[in-house]
DNA sequence: CCCCGGACTTGACGCAAATCAAGGTCCCCG
DNA sequence: CGGGGACCTTGATTTGCGTCAAGTCCGGGG
């Protein structure tokens, strides 16, 4: 059976949770991507006592699904994650991997239910952020209400720039455009630009930009033999960024 | 002028829109699909005060172009629109449709900037919500603000519809489910599922559905001949939505 | 340590949709 | 009312990626 956050509603189960995972938005280190952003001190301070930390997510575990009630959204804290959905015929649609700082499960408000699954791609923390906390702060903090907006509306182009690279790129571009993404995404965390451990398999990137597992790998083999990267299973590193840009071929 | 089967709908509305704009929500007929939904009678009032109505776009006006400021967020009152952004190479990827009752901007919040253009497919009238407005009256009322993180959330989960079938489904099932969005869409404001106009061309349909023209055609033919649709250039009949449905292959 | 199963790679082949090409049709405007 | 350009359809050909198949690599458990 699966360990869902939202199951460790009980009061001491919460609390030992709390204990033992102290970490607070005023001092993590992601507070820049995150939440909080535009936020002052003293509300952060109020942001922080409706979040709930609970142990780490094991690989593979939920962190909810398809169907389930949505009650929160979830702040990374640490490892990765995938959001997918499944199709009627069984087949997998990644819909967004996640990295620390990021925010997941908003496609859930709005059927009060989660429209897609998430699981952890290798051990992974999360904050929960209980939505109906998070509207009551809203109303009160004009801030967090626009840092909301923001980014639910980041998601919204960032599906659009996915739909873009799907409909209009060759297989070539798409591989190089998520590989770009990451590498920026780590820079925003201070993490190397050029070399990275991509948490998932082959078949999640397939499944993410539509390709299979037999041309995403046949993309990094020519990526390799180009010189542009050195691709050791997981291990990635980027040789020449000028000749990966021109490969995804996007004007960013 | 020929009669169109969509402006038999829409029409005597955009007529009186063009003599008067005293349209407001509280008598709009859309008001059970548009932002009001979940309003008591004095907010809705309040909602209307901040609301404007302007003149009609003619076909082919831009409401906002990509990279304009991002000020208002805009609900369809009657015609259609299309949203799209331009790639580096001067294609076109259309990400949505709008049709009466639907809201259209929302992109342009993370960044204050439109991240897409819209342009008027037809005649249309819009209704404008100046968003700074539309933030403060959210924080006064719960519903408000629920309501608005909904048609957010909905925006994410339509485009990761969209996504799953860009790269899952074969040129069949998306033309044949665009065709099932369109009649489900036309049947919640009141029309007729099974007979439509198309407002937009067939590039339209092609950079929406990541075909070319030449192929929506065929399948428009392929459909035609195997009696699940009358096609006449942009009149639509379904005469079997069962077989469309499974044209479509999707479990909805 | 070795074995096993899952993840990844590589090659040969086929197919769905893109591309190229040529007309046909609608409708806007002079 | 008639000319022209945009839009649409249809056919022939090409091609990028999927499918099928056959390994190879790697990591974890006995």
């Amino acid at each position: 059976m699966t360990m869902r956050l939202a199951d460790s509603g009980e009061g001491g189960e919460l609390k030992r949770c709390v204990h033992d995972y102290q970490v607070n938005c005023g001092n993590c280190r992601l507070n820049g991507i995150c939440l909080p952003l535009a936020l002052e001190t003293d509300d952060i301070k109020q942001l922080d006592e409706i979040i709930q930390r609970s142990k780490p997510l094991q690989k593979s575990q939920h962190l909810y699904r398809e169907g389930d009630r949505f009650q929160s959204v979830y702040a990374v804290r640490s490892g990765a994650l995938k959001a997918y959905k499944t199709t009627d015929d069984g087949r997998e649609q990644v819909t967004g991997f996640y990295f620390p700082g990021e925010i997941l499960g908003m496609d859930g408000i709005s059927n009060n239910s989660h429209a897609s699954s998430a699981k952890a791609l290798e051990t992974a923390a999360v904050c929960e952020i209980p939505f109906s906390s998070l509207e009551r702060l809203s109303a009160m903090m004009p801030n967090l209400q626009r840092h909301f907006f923001q980014l639910m509306s980041r998601e919204i182009t960032e599906d659009q720039q996915l739909i873009t690279l799907l409909s209009k790129n060759s297989a070539d571009e798409r591989v190089a455009s998520l590989m770009l993404s990451i590498s920026n995404r780590n820079a925003k965390r201070k993490l190397s630009a050029t070399q990275f451990r991509l948490p998932m398999s082959r078949v999640d990137i397939g499944n993410y930009l539509g390709l299979t597992v037999e041309t995403v790998s046949r993309v990094f083999s020519r990526m390799q033999k180009m010189d542009i990267l050195l691709v050791d299973n997981k291990e990635i590193r980027i040789l020449d960024t000028e000749g990966l840009k021109k490969m995804a071929n996007l004007g960013t």
